[in-house]
DNA sequence: CGCCTTTGACCTGCGC
DNA sequence: GCGCAGGTCAAAGGCG
């Protein structure tokens, strides 16, 4: 039954999004050229792993840390993201309290209709079928018992080469579930942010084909502040305070 | 003691 | 209707 990729549909249909010129990566190294894939949404569902992948990059010890990269499904356009630190953009846009523009806001409108369109799409590809709607699924797992409707989220996923399975995104999560994915050796992990306000989740899981590439898919936006990025920049802060005072 | 991970059970939708 | 697979729950145990 199964016949490809039980585990790299995530990717390929985790919401995605392109990030114009984001300030915190400006001081990065040129990006990468992006491994643009020209193939429709459609195709990326059913295309395997290495159409969608971009050329990540190992940078170990180097400045950038791992190589992230965004999938970007409207536009099948994948991103590569040099990694300063450990954080990802949705932490420094709330931690900034930087307000999307419209580029964001309507890839994440994109990335969300994407879902809720295509979802049967890359499912097919599993074509036992069983998965079904992933947000359906996201809905029935909690929600569903709940009996609320789960509103759609944005959801981002990112690859990093690395050997360990947790970005440190500068967020507390707590573990709340293992599963075994079809067609991967790998279990897909479930977290959840510890912020008792905050109800973002997010899922690790390593590609079947190169394991040594994580896919980081987070769904929801933090209403809350990230704790480490403040405590990095607080200093920087002061700083800028004290010298603007001349 | 609080927080976290582990893990089996459970729920739900979909395909056959 | 049944089986499968994904997602979540919650009890139990570990760790600092």
């Amino acid at each position: 039954m199964e016949n490809l990729q039980g585990d790299d549909h995530d990717e390929a249909h985790a919401a995605a999004t392109m990030i114009p010129h984001f300030p915190y990566f400006a001081t990065a190294p040129p990006l990468a050229e992006p491994a643009v894939s020209t193939t429709s949404t459609d195709d990326q569902h059913g295309a395997p792993l290495e159409a969608l992948q971009p050329p990540l990059c190992n940078h170990p010890g180097g400045l950038d840390g791992p190589q992230l990269t965004t999938t970007a499904t409207a536009a099948a356009m994948p991103l590569m993201l040099p990694a300063m630190t450990p954080l990802d953009w949705q932490s420094l846009l709330q931690c900034l309290q930087v307000v999307p523009g419209p580029e964001l806001q309507q890839a994440a409108a994109q990335a969300d209709q994407y879902i809720g369109e295509n979802d049967h799409g890359d499912q097919a590809a599993e074509s036992s079928g069983a998965a079904g709607n992933k947000e359906k699924q996201l809905a029935k797992g909690g929600a569903g018992r709940s009996g609320k409707k789960k509103a759609s989220r944005p959801r981002f996923a990112f690859q990093t080469r690395s050997d360990n399975d947790i970005l440190d995104d500068g967020y507390r999560w707590r573990k709340y579930g293992q599963k075994a994915v079809k067609n991967s050796k790998h279990p897909r992990s479930y977290y959840r942010c510890t912020h008792h306000t905050c109800n973002v989740k997010k899922q690790v899981q390593r590609l079947a084909k190169d394991t040594s590439i994580v896919v980081t898919t987070y769904e929801g936006v933090h209403n809350h502040p990230c704790e480490k990025l403040m405590e990095a920049l607080t200093p920087i802060l002061k700083q800028l305070q004290f010298l603007s005072q001349f």
